[in-house]
DNA sequence: TGGGATT
């Protein structure tokens, strides 16, 4: 079996249809109302995030009209996408400006204005097989494009091959029709100055997968919860956030945290840095240091985070402690009078292994010219 | 011959 490590793909505008609007709900003639410019679909969300880290990391942003993770009628996994419908137009606008690329663990989500929903979009998707080793995804997407509005393209590539192209590929058009169209015209054609004609067909339904292949899923993403990020995941991706206003992941400046990353990443935690919570951990800690450790009151791991920028906001804490794995909030302490950024703030994560990840990642990492202190939050019991 | 975009 052939790992995919890393695929090639489009952001297309999903841009609001029409002239601009005054903001606020627009109501049209019929009382329906236009909500192209308040709701966005996202995709590319990790397969284990729920439906209130979604809606937290959404509701960072501004007041939320409503919003929805996905999931499979009938296993309740999530599919990887969700709507979240804002209030404000401007929420929205914002939301895609700073979450749109954000790393979430094995994913770099995608946000965008829906689509609004229709029949005919739905079941757009094709699978194109037997391409060219060398067609380009702008080649492929040239190919197609005489059939219709392309909104995602991608071409498989290799790990073992440092990149190069399996010849296998998916088209999502914006219309079933145009879908249809793109099948009978290129289905069993040979591109130009290629070998061999090329397979175009519907790719298969999410809800379609086989009860074997739910099975494995479901597996794997259990192992993953309990055994810590896969090895090859520091491989997919740069696991060091890039913030527009940060460090550059490629400065040298960072060596540490590249070597932190790459020497943790594999292992499954580091039990002699931070050891698992348990009552004997606890009490000793406390009688010893007079400290408590807060352990996973429901809510998760609460996480410390030190030395912000007076200008930090939530998004910023997202974008750090989101490749490490499940956040279910995070806030920034500000200054009541000037709201800026009190230099400190908070960030809980589900599992332990994740949040220690982070903590042993994250602590020490130099954003912008601060150095950050990031540990587990602690109650200081009685002051020395 | 396979990722995950329409509630």
């Amino acid at each position: 079996m052939v790992t995919i490590i890393s695929t090639m793909e489009t952001q297309v505008s999903n841009g609001p249809s029409g002239t601009s609007l005054p903001n606020g709900p627009v109501i049209s003639t019929n009382g329906s109302t236009d909500d192209s410019k308040t709701n966005l679909i996202v995709n590319y969300l990790p397969q284990n995030m729920t439906q209130e880290e979604f809606k937290s990391l959404f509701g960072s942003i501004g007041e939320i009209e409503s919003c929805k993770l996905v999931r499979d009628k009938i296993t309740g996994q999530s599919l990887g996408y969700g709507f979240v419908n804002y209030v404000d137009p401007n929420d929205a606008d914002k939301a895609i400006n700073t979450l749109n690329g954000l790393k979430l663990q094995t994913k770099t989500i995608k946000v965008s204005y829906a689509r609004p929903s229709s029949a005919s979009i739905r079941d757009a998707n094709l699978y194109v097989s037997g391409l060219p080793k060398t067609m380009s995804q702008k080649d492929m997407e040239q190919l197609f494009s005489q059939y219709g509005r392309i909104i995602t393209s991608r071409i498989l590539v290799d790990q073992v091959t440092a990149g190069i192209s399996r010849g296998v590929g998916f088209i999502r058009f914006d219309k079933r029709n145009e879908a249809e169209e793109a099948i009978k015209g290129l289905n069993g054609q040979k591109p130009l100055g290629a070998a061999e004609p090329i397979t175009v067909k519907f790719a298969n339904n999410p809800s379609q997968k086989t009860g074997q292949a739910l099975l494995t899923q479901l597996y794997q993403t259990a192992a993953r919860r309990y055994t810590g990020p896969l090895h090859h995941q520091t491989q997919r991706f740069s696991v060091i956030p890039s913030l527009g206003k940060g460090p550059d992941p490629n400065n040298s400046s960072n060596t540490i945290l590249d070597n932190l990353l790459n020497a943790s990443y594999g292992v499954k935690s580091s039990p002699a840095l931070f050891p698992r919570f348990s009552p004997i951990t606890i009490d000793s800690m406390t009688s010893l240091a007079g400290v408590n450790l807060t352990g996973p009151t429901g809510a998760g791991w609460c996480i410390f985070v030190y030395n912000l920028s007076p200008e930090a906001d939530e998004s910023v804490l997202w974008q750090l402690f989101g490749p490490f794995g499940a956040v279910t909030n995070v806030k920034v302490i500000r200054d009541f009078t000037t709201n800026k950024c009190k230099g400190f703030g908070f960030v809980t994560m589900t599992n332990y292994d994740e949040a220690a990840m982070a903590i042993a990642s994250l602590n020490g990492y130099r954003l912008g010219d601060r150095v950050l202190q990031v540990s587990f939050k602690t109650s200081k019991q009685h002051k020395a």
